[in-house]
DNA sequence: ATCCAGTGCC
DNA sequence: GGCACTGGAT
């Protein structure tokens, strides 16, 4: 018998009350639907894949079969503007290693390329239901505070979480723990006089003593792209540093005092960007030619799709 | 200008 | 352990 019976009982009770049920990923058990979400939602805001991403994903690839036989760029296509292209890269790889299905332990998930601690628990608990614990950023800072756990690294979060599991509904007190995470106990703001689990939380007093959020260093860079378009296609290239790499960009220039179309800021990671783009009438090395067209629906970056303006 | 989020490489 | 990798919302 648990020793969490009542706090246990309390949070599935708010879960259901006020839980996101419709998330369309919660509401299906295949274990392909569930993996491609969990890996699109990685480093990424629920609204933008439940909304666009992860159906028209669907729709194009509704099996791990269809994503397996598919190109990597009609992959990279469909994920343009989600950010994180390597994601999308290791899905592939991943959909290629497990045509038949994938696999449903942790040990086997976890060696598929992209697919860590994390996702790999989520594939396990809220397509498998299996009883196992799950750590994302939200849960981790729930149990820290509810267990007053300061300064305590991921191993022991992940130990209170196995300790703390529901092993009778493990996989709605998961998705419980998130929902709190998100949606009350958050990182700036704590609204402890409406949380379940607020009678038993050590970090009630002073909550966030349990985060602490290091400021963030930007660092500013100007960028110069050129635009070269012939017979209604426009030439693009392979990146070949560190910066969208491998994705198809505008080809790099140096600062032209000349054929300045206009600029447009960007964020990427740590930069802040200003984008100034040229027309030029010559290019090194190896292009690839988009149609213009096909540049809305070409694997490409949001960085390049902002140059479109300049050139339409 | 700030918010928000996992994996993998070194 | 530290750092690189994105983008839209607000």
């Amino acid at each position: 018998m648990s020793s969490y019976k009542a706090v246990h009982k309390t949070l599935l009770s708010w879960y259901e009350r006020e839980g996101r049920h419709s998330l369309p990923w919660r509401l299906t058990d295949d274990i392909y639907h569930v993996y491609l979400s969990e890996i699109m939602l990685q480093q990424t805001q629920v609204n933008r894949v439940r909304d666009e991403y992860y159906p028209l994903f669907l729709e194009k690839f509704p099996t791990i079969k269809h994503l397996a036989d598919a190109d990597l760029n009609e992959v990279l296509s469909l994920w343009s503007g989600l950010g994180y292209y390597r994601r999308a890269r290791n899905l592939y790889l991943s959909a290629k290693l497990s045509k038949d299905g994938l696999p449903t332990s942790l040990k086997e998930l976890k060696s598929l390329p992209g697919v860590g601690d994390y996702t790999a628990s989520a594939v396990c608990s809220f397509a498998l239901h299996q009883s196992v614990p799950v750590v994302d950023t939200n849960i981790s800072r729930v149990l820290k505070r509810h267990f007053g756990l300061l300064g305590v690294k991921d191993k022991i979060i992940w130990k209170y979480a196995e300790k703390f599991l529901n092993i009778e509904q493990p996989r709605a007190h998961n998705l419980a723990l998130m929902d709190l995470g998100s949606m009350i106990c958050t990182l700036k703001s704590a609204e402890c006089e409406i949380c379940p689990l607020e009678k038993n939380c050590q970090g009630k007093e002073e909550p966030t003593l349990y985060t602490q959020t290091k400021k963030k260093e930007y660092i500013k860079m100007e960028l110069y792209f050129g635009v070269l378009v012939q017979e209604n296609k426009i030439a693009l290239k392979f990146s070949d540093d560190n910066m969208y790499k491998d994705m198809l960009t505008l080809p790099k220039v140096d600062p032209l005092e000349e054929n300045f179309l206009g600029s447009f800021k960007h964020a990427y990671t740590k930069y802040r960007l200003d984008v100034n783009i040229y027309k030029i009438e010559e290019i090194d090395g190896e292009i690839v030619w988009i149609d213009l067209e096909e540049f809305d629906s070409a694997p490409i970056s949001s960085l390049t799709k902002k140059a479109k303006k300049f050139f339409e």
